[in-house]
DNA sequence: ATGGTTGTCCTACAA
């Protein structure tokens, strides 16, 4: 089973470029962010043409998460329970045995900033709901974009960045407790290229500098882990004309 | 140098 992430900034204006992706790369699996589309305007006939079924947990203008999935996806789940969030940013559901989490993490702004201060707060609330998850689902797999660059590699100039959103100690302290749960990020079970990153700013030419961030992840439970045979970033999306900011993180997990 | 670009939606705001 192949299952991705993609942070898409606005599906309506990157359908064109996620239905060659899914022509091209097949995967089982899609987890959606910053879809930024009401339920109601989420493009489903054009999604179901293409061999998906769909959820999504929708929001005009901001956030927005979906997954996509050619078998049907069960039990599903919107937000985080017990945390009460205005912002569209998770959604959950079972693909078989397996049970996927899409999670769009708060950017957080600046340090120090009351949006920071949400993020951190939205982490631990995900980490709380995320604990009993794992209790209840040995095969979880917990994909998305996560605003946070875990390790000093996973930036293209980590002095440039240093002490800054998206990479604070209190950004990467806070998505370790995650992991620590009982997570691998599935990115690192594998030699990777140097530079490989997820995210590069619009402003710069900052992806023909390859200067990017790795924040958008792949958890995979132990479970899991030990049947993941390949993860990788793929950065073709990124040079079409008028791209997401994202690439697209794929895994292999054998079934 | 606090710059620059994109998406949504109309004027800023978020990223």
């Amino acid at each position: 089973m192949k299952i991705a992430t993609w942070n898409v900034n606005s599906l309506k204006v990157r359908l064109p470029h996620l239905e060659a992706w899914l022509a091209r790369v097949s995967p089982d699996v899609v987890c959606l962010q910053e879809t930024k589309c009401e339920d109601a305007k989420f493009p489903g006939a054009e999604i179901e043409a293409m061999g998906y079924r769909w959820v999504h947990n929708g929001q005009k203008t901001y956030n927005g998460v979906a997954i996509l999935a050619k078998p049907e996806c069960g039990n599903v789940g919107r937000g985080i329970p017990e945390f009460a969030d205005e912002q569209s940013r998770v959604i959950a559901g079972d693909v078989g045995d397996t049970r996927i989490v899409c999670v769009y993490v708060p950017n957080g702004q600046s340090v120090g900033s009351d949006k920071y201060e949400y993020k951190l707060r939205w982490l631990e609330a995900l980490r709380g709901w995320l604990a009993a998850e794992l209790a209840a689902h040995p095969k979880l797999a917990v994909l998305g974009d996560f605003n946070i660059a875990p390790e000093a590699r996973d930036v293209h100039d980590p002095l440039a960045w240093e002490g800054q959103v998206l990479v604070s100690d209190a950004e990467r302290a806070a998505l370790k407790r995650l992991i620590d749960l009982g997570f691998a990020d599935a990115f690192r079970l594998f030699e990777q290229p140097e530079k490989s990153f997820t995210w590069w700013d619009y402003r710069m030419n900052a992806f023909k500098r390859k200067m990017g961030l790795r924040i958008d992840h792949v958890l995979l439970s132990d479970a899991l882990a030990k049947g993941c045979t390949a993860c990788a970033v793929d950065v073709e999306p990124r040079k079409l004309e008028r791209p997401s900011d994202h690439a697209p993180v794929t895994c292999d997990l054998t079934p």
